[in-house]
DNA sequence: AAAATGAACACAAACGTTTGTTAAAAGCGC
DNA sequence: GCGCTTTTAACAAACGTTTGTGTTCATTTT
């Protein structure tokens, strides 16, 4: 049982030949004589040859891998998002690291830093949660490092991303409750730093304004998306003046807190209240009180389009094309879908 | 702006010194004096100096990188699991390359060569639903890469493993079940070929013929845990001549739809019918109808000691150990845990 | 028949590190 | 000041590839 493994040397010194004779053969060169390039490729069949690639990486200068930083693999809308680029980047033959950066701004800059060592070729990224500061970003750039952001955008200009307009799909759900009676409307709000708590800020005015409701700034509670986050939310709502009727969520997890929060407080309450989110976890076909709608945001589209722009990048540095000053600004519209009771 | 990053040379040059002195200075080897080291240092900071991983991969034949091959992300379980590999991974400071093989052979196999040729210097395995030939584990052992096996085991010998042990968990199901009265209990088992659905059947039979129940075979259906094949499960049981009263389920996701699809079928019936099942999902309390108790599993433990077992096994072959002929196999407890309905 | 072409391969440098060995300078006792 | 050890740093090989440039020899051209 050979210890090491084969490599292209041992391959030359056992056929006197040398060691670039070999690579070349191995890469079908025309420079090779058919002969001797079926002896090559035979012996290396016999030998079990693999190329070892950390040294073509180091030779190439590339490693054929992209990194992922993502807030948290366990979320659904992650979790499926990460299965696209899985596959988009399989099928062009580059690998996935991925990292969680479970919401901690520390561990994503962590993690940037470490990514960059790696020396991926390309980072996909959706921001943290509390993530407030953007040099580990600009680091980044310095490096020449393609980074596509995706769902999660950092407020900067110039960068790369695809990501969910989440203002349409509020208006769309703020057209809903309003067509279905509801006039006093609450939103649990994201982060303020988040930029999809801005759209869906938005899109919630815009509803509202659209129908000619006024609006109250007291009924958008910005919270941190936490089970605790969204009790206080709750309860900052439901201490509101004006009784709200039905809130939007900022996602599904929240409306899932929210909902089993109010319900615990007063059961009467709770069903008066009509709840919308985002997201639509596959799992809620199998829950008891569920938000009447959720905005789709495409979770598997928003991490195909992420990937192919991230390759298309990186092939445009292969090409050598001069630093492209252009910049991928891809928007999936989002759109509102009943949930069904059983 | 520096288009290329600065290496070791690149310092060399700047102060007319060698590299292998830099290299020495930045690792604070004693041969180093400590002015030299200074300026070396002081440079290197300047320069934004970062150590090319992919180069010190090549020469020291090593990439702490540990490669973790499992079925489903989004699977609650192996969420968790990750969160442990992820966290003791970090901690020892190795990268860890994630891939699903999304409960399909041959693209564990395929994952498992691509593994190969990144070299990882471990592997974190837990095995495909129907995968039933194992040459693709033997082709790692052939090339001395450590792998460690979780969850989910394939029946080898000679293998290192971390496991939950789902014989005691079943039998406290079935004294659970028995002991609030129900005589004939359903099983909804996984394939054959896995190693968990032996010790489920093991620890059903058991747990029956401990309270002098008798045992019969027409009660165990094998599924591929799918919905279909979960509903197809179903059909066989209710059709038996015996009427069962309740059910244990492979898992979580199983016993939902099971629980689903009895209660489109009938509802009455549905009522009628106890479950019990595996995992744990933390999203349970949101939902309608649940389990009544579930086999915990220790996600988070189980990751973590495979983790720990596979960099001990690094360390080893590090420490040119000879071929330890030991062999890891850790057996973690499961137990029954009572679902509070709210 | 001499020169030009072209095929088939060898040589060597390069990618960025690490590390064993050697060499020069500096310190010390006498 | 001489040999001696000790400190400090240079030299060079190695990890496994890829790739630009030579080199050799046979074949074709005129």
């Amino acid at each position: 049982m050979n210890k090491k493994p084969t490599t292209i040397k041992e391959i030359a010194r056992l056929l006197n030949i040398s060691t670039s004779t070999v690579s070349r053969a191995l890469h079908d060169h025309s420079s090779i004589g058919i002969t001797t390039r079926l002896k090559i490729k035979n012996l290396a069949v016999e030998l079990n040859y693999e190329p070892n690639q950390t040294a073509i990486f180091l030779q190439k200068g590339k490693t054929k891998t992209i990194g992922v930083i993502l807030p948290e693999l366990s979320e659904d809308f992650f979790a499926t998002a990460v299965n696209a680029i899985e596959d988009i980047a399989n099928e062009k033959n580059y690998t996935v690291l991925f990292a969680q950066s479970h919401d901690d701004e520390e561990r994503e800059k962590q993690l940037v830093e470490k990514m960059k060592n790696h020396r991926v070729d390309g980072l996909l990224i959706s921001v943290a949660k509390n993530t407030s500061s953007y040099e580990h970003f600009d680091l980044l750039k310095k490096h020449h490092i393609p980074v596509v952001f995706f769902d999660r955008i950092p407020p900067l200009k110039n960068i790369h991303y695809v990501a969910c307009d989440m203002e349409t799909g509020t208006i769309q759900a703020l057209n809903y409750l309003i067509k279905k009676g509801h006039r006093t409307i609450g939103l649990i709000n994201g982060p303020t730093n988040m930029y999809s708590s801005n759209e869906r800020r938005e899109g919630y005015i815009k509803g509202l304004t659209k129908s000619r409701l006024k609006f109250d700034p007291s009924l958008i509670i910005n919270c941190d998306l936490t089970e605790n986050g969204t009790k206080e939310a709750i309860d900052e709502l439901l201490n509101n003046k004006r009784k709200v009727t039905s809130i939007v969520a900022f996602n599904d997890y929240v409306a899932l807190y929210a909902i089993n929060y109010t319900r615990q407080k007063d059961l009467n309450k709770a069903a008066e209240i009509e709840f919308v989110s985002y997201s639509n976890l596959p799992i809620i076909q199998y829950m008891n009180h569920i938000p009447a709608a959720s905005v789709e945001q495409f979770p598997y589209k928003q991490g195909q389009k992420a990937t192919e722009i991230l390759l298309d990048l990186l092939q445009q540095k292969d090409d050598e094309v001069s630093e492209n000053e252009a910049y991928y600004k891809v928007i999936i519209e989002s759109s509102l879908i009943e949930n069904i009771k059983e």
